[in-house]
DNA sequence: TTTAAAAATATCCAAATGGAGTATTATTTT
DNA sequence: AAAATAATACTCCATTTGGATATTTTTAAA
């Protein structure tokens, strides 16, 4: 039985998307989450055992986006495959979402049968199940390495840090104390943990050790 | 009508496609080359006009090779569109194809009726064909390979933890306190901060940051 | 130019961390 | 059998951290 996660913020999105699962009952929608916030509170609640095998996420959602939410998720659980169903396949966004660890991407378009047999594949083989559309459109980032490029630079702001936040990140990985970076940036011990903390409100994490790995496995630093 | 040109240095390949094309009636394959050389030659001898649209290119050929072809013939000739068609989808290939100018991937052993189909998309929509499996493959290319650098380093015990040691630090990573760490264990949050003190010994740091920094730049987790 | 956002500063508090000991019990190794 | 190593557990203590506010100053945008 292969354990499935929806999270969409519009209700009526999530019940078509489990009705078009249901037709196979090799699938269990274990939950559905309305955003973000929602789906990362309820995988801390689970234990490992419970967690989904695959997560369907929407991109456009209040608190907390897709691309975001999927760049903490991977890295704090990293068996789970996380997968982009979404309306939109812009550059943008397919790029990021990548860079931010989903391993596939289907646009709502594709028919219930054709994404049950994706996910069956990503099951079965590992394989990412992507929609044809979009596994050309990720061609041509690979293709058109100044494209690519550029997006690379937007990568790094998969979480929206400011400069100083990533330069605080850097210095926190060297494993330097409030008072050490504060020295070193000239400014007050106090404000390295305002930035501190406000980099761990980003990453969706609550010490320094969950915001390492991330920056770890994200390549942030 | 479509005009298609294969490229295959084996004939009996050449012909298997050359058949599964036929059963639609829209495609004509205007020419076979049995290698890059000949391939090129050939487009050298043909006017604009009579030109293929597709071109279905092997990669393993005598005289000049599929990545190389494409290479020069996607400079030359613009407005063709080459499709690998091979049954290698090694990620060396399948990279320097694309980056060779190739617009889609396709592996032999798609069937007839889905390979005629890819085609005539490419034809009516620009949309590039790529076998499932391959376009997972790219995927994994633009995606962080942050995981795969440090692998057989990860063997050697250069720090020479302990197996609780290991056990640990791996739980730190994933930034568990003292008290989560022994829950899990069934030891004394005491006794973790003990493991934990030692591990720094050994690691020569004294703090958890730096800990996990060299266990991540070590693939030590 | 007014507004809004980011950066910098600070204080209080509870909890977690790291350091340095001490000590008992298994398990290996010699 | 003796010695070394690993794992376990505890205490005391100073420091660090995370969280919640709050204020001021730059900086950037509407």
């Amino acid at each position: 039985m292969i354990r499935i996660a929806i999270v969409d913020d519009k209700a009526n999105n999530r019940r078509v998307i489990a009705d078009k699962l249901s037709t196979n009952h090799f699938f269990s929608v274990v939950f559905q989450a309305v955003d973000g916030e929602d789906f990362l509170a309820q995988m801390r609640s689970l234990s490992d055992d419970d967690h989904p095998h695959i997560v369907l996420m929407d991109l456009e959602m209040p608190n907390i986006d897709g691309v975001s939410t999927i760049g903490t998720a991977s890295s704090l659980y990293p068996a789970v495959k996380f997968v982009v169903l979404t309306i939109f396949d812009d550059d943008d966004k397919i790029f990021r979402a990548i860079r931010a660890g989903a391993c596939g991407y289907l646009l709502k378009e594709e028919s219930g049968p054709v994404i049950a047999d994706m996910l069956m594949n990503l099951w079965e083989s590992g394989a990412g199940p992507i929609s044809p559309s979009i596994a050309y459109k990720i061609l041509q980032m690979v293709q058109q390495p100044a494209a690519v490029v550029n997006e690379k630079e937007k990568q790094e702001n998969i979480f929206q840090l400011s400069d100083r936040e990533k330069e605080i990140l850097q210095l926190l990985s060297q494993g330097l104390e409030y008072k050490e970076i504060g020295a070193r940036t000239f400014i007050s011990p106090n404000t390295v943990k305002k930035h501190c903390i406000s980099i761990y409100q980003k990453l969706h994490v609550n010490s320094k050790a969950l915001a390492l790995k991330i920056a770890y496995t994200k390549g942030l630093i």
